[in-house]
DNA sequence: GGTCAATTCGAAAGCGCTTTCAAATTTGGT
DNA sequence: ACCAAATTTGAAAGCGCTTTCGAATTGACC
């Protein structure tokens, strides 16, 4: 059913029919409201792409898929991450999308984007330490909202982001604070920005308490199981192991506890770890207090933010950049207790 | 850049240009290398939505995320199972979008989704046993394929699906030869029709193997780490606790193994596991040997094959539904043994 | 040179909407 | 009943593309 269609069958003119259904202020309330029910009635919506194009706008948001040509990661987060973006957008009207954009192939693939105009903003995740997108996106004039920050750029881009630094740096300053002094850290990838940022926190917490940094006592890679399991074994079995762990993620602190437990130790008394959470639906940090003391910082919310904060980026494209800070709370559970032996 | 601008610029009609870039036969093949070529050159890609009017597709398909409105639980094998079907759909100059769809509220949804011709076909996933979604979709005539099937759902639709009965049957079998008797089950919610399939699995092998199902050995729930340590826990500390366990999820299975190990218990020796292993790209089980024991069947792979049937059910959507259903490979891990007290 | 086929062109309709404009109608206040 | 204000209307342009149609151009071949 078309407009002319719909406007024709309950005696309006079309003209009164856009305006009523766009909201526009010229139509009399009570003939709104008549006429929206009569939308309803008769399962009239506006076709979109015949609305987009007499607009000028998609009402469509795109997220970028970015597809390392190696081998592809879906990060655990990307679907809480998304879901309660989408949630938002849907209540402004926007839909949302999916975009591929290939290593190396940026600025072809986003001037194809901008010049389609099959969207009307971008969401930038999980930056590098020096990200390539951000600087093409600002070229194109796309907006944008970054998921994250990417420390090496200067440009002005705004983003929404986790206290990384200062939530690793708390987490690592706790587990001083109670006695422990050889410190893991079981990093993501730290070419990716919050790993970069994590280490700095961790490095910082070491060093303003006058501990030595011990890279044999860091490591990085994808947060699996297998990985934080892997790594914590080969640094338990040294001859001064660690006490306490940092872990990025609450998956790999799974495999980091896996190794400390098969060692015969005891989580929170012959060992601690703190690590961080996303507070991901599909990772609960156990039922009701929580099995690991961890920086927590929900990406639920943080997409929320992102996705209101792009919204008006969109509407105000001339907009002052905007910066969201999330700070981490420290949340305590039972993995964290006083170096065994301290003293 | 517009189609008249860009024809104007390199001296040709609109007509030739339209017909170089669509890939129509009446053009000479010079021509239409040297238009490519300029279209590149000149970043000119035709409007997404001019072409979308034009022609009455929208070159996009999309994907549900059905909200439950009490907790919205995003599977973890979102991510990896959306990475390859969009792979897919890029390849064939889809565009792929996200929408939400709220429980009670399908139809209006689906209609109105219709009605605004945003998008050419629908993937559902995770069926419920009787899905609400697939008759309604059915009916409005949207082209649509459902990863997954709804057992007691009696029309016909189209469907990419791993044989989880099967699966779980061949999981369960294995364990009895290796002599346990005492299988406890690790279910994700059974409501949801991958996990109803793998129980009728899981007891058609125990009582075709002349053993009696135990109701205290089975159970249900979202399959987090958690539940899997707290039901494993549970069954172990009974009188007759089990000596195997089939799992329906990686991240489950660590909480299993967690328990077990907990009690003093060897994975592979003392108890057995054998799970289901999706292949997330996040979730390895392992990095060479696999862990777990599993019953592995590709998301990825099950993504590009549902994309692409979705394609060919869009340009003929009077195609006869297709099936394909996919058999998981069992694959030996560390995680099994022989029953401990057999005999 | 003439014929036929292949190629290209120009003009224009149509996709379904928004938005503008001037004109017509209704409403409310006095 | 009258006037101003508020509301509604009809007609039409425009968004950028596809697609149709008849005509014009080119090239190959005899």
């Amino acid at each position: 059913m078309t407009l002319k269609e719909f406007s024709k069958t309950i005696g309006m003119s079309q003209t009164t029919v856009s305006r009523a259904l766009g909201g526009y202020p010229e139509v009399n309330e009570a003939t709104r409201r008549k006429i929206r029910e009569a939308a309803e009635q008769y399962n009239y919506h506006p076709n979109s792409r015949a609305t987009g194009l007499a607009t000028g706008r998609s009402m469509m948001i795109g997220h970028i898929l970015a597809t390392r040509t190696r081998h592809e990661m879906v990060n655990p987060i990307f679907g809480d991450f998304v879901a309660s973006a989408s949630k938002t957008y849907a209540e402004h009207g926007y839909d949302m999308m999916f975009t591929r954009v290939e290593d190396g192939n940026e600025e072809a693939s986003y001037l194809k984007l901008k010049a389609r105009q099959v969207l009307d903003g971008l969401v930038v995740q999980g930056p590098t330490v020096k990200d390539a997108h951000i600087p093409i996106l600002k070229k194109i004039g796309i907006p944008f909202v970054v998921h994250g920050r990417s420390s090496e750029l200067t440009e002005s881009y705004s983003w929404v982001d986790v206290n990384n630094r200062a939530a690793f740096k708390r987490a690592t300053q706790f587990l001083i604070d109670l006695g422990h002094r050889r410190i893991g850290l079981i990093n993501g990838l730290e070419h990716m920005d919050y790993a970069f940022r994590r280490r700095e926190g961790y490095t910082e917490a070491l060093t303003g308490s006058g501990i030595e940094v011990d890279p044999a006592l860091m490591s990085c890679d994808e947060m699996t199981e297998a990985f934080g399991y892997q790594r914590a074994q080969q640094m338990l079995q040294t001859d001064a192991p660690p006490t306490a762990f940092v872990v990025s993620s609450l998956i790999s602190a799974f495999g980091v506890r896996r190794a400390a437990e098969q060692r015969g130790l005891v989580l929170g008394k012959d060992f601690s770890v703190v690590c961080h959470d996303d507070d991901l639906s599909y990772f609960e940090n156990g039922r009701d207090v929580p099995i690991f003391t961890s920086t927590r910082s929900s990406v639920r919310e943080a997409g929320r933010l992102l996705a209101e904060l792009l919204i008006e980026k969109i509407a105000n494209p001339r907009m002052k950049d905007r910066h969201i800070l999330l700070e981490a709370a420290l949340v305590v559970g039972t993995s964290t207790g006083p170096a065994p032996s301290a003293g």
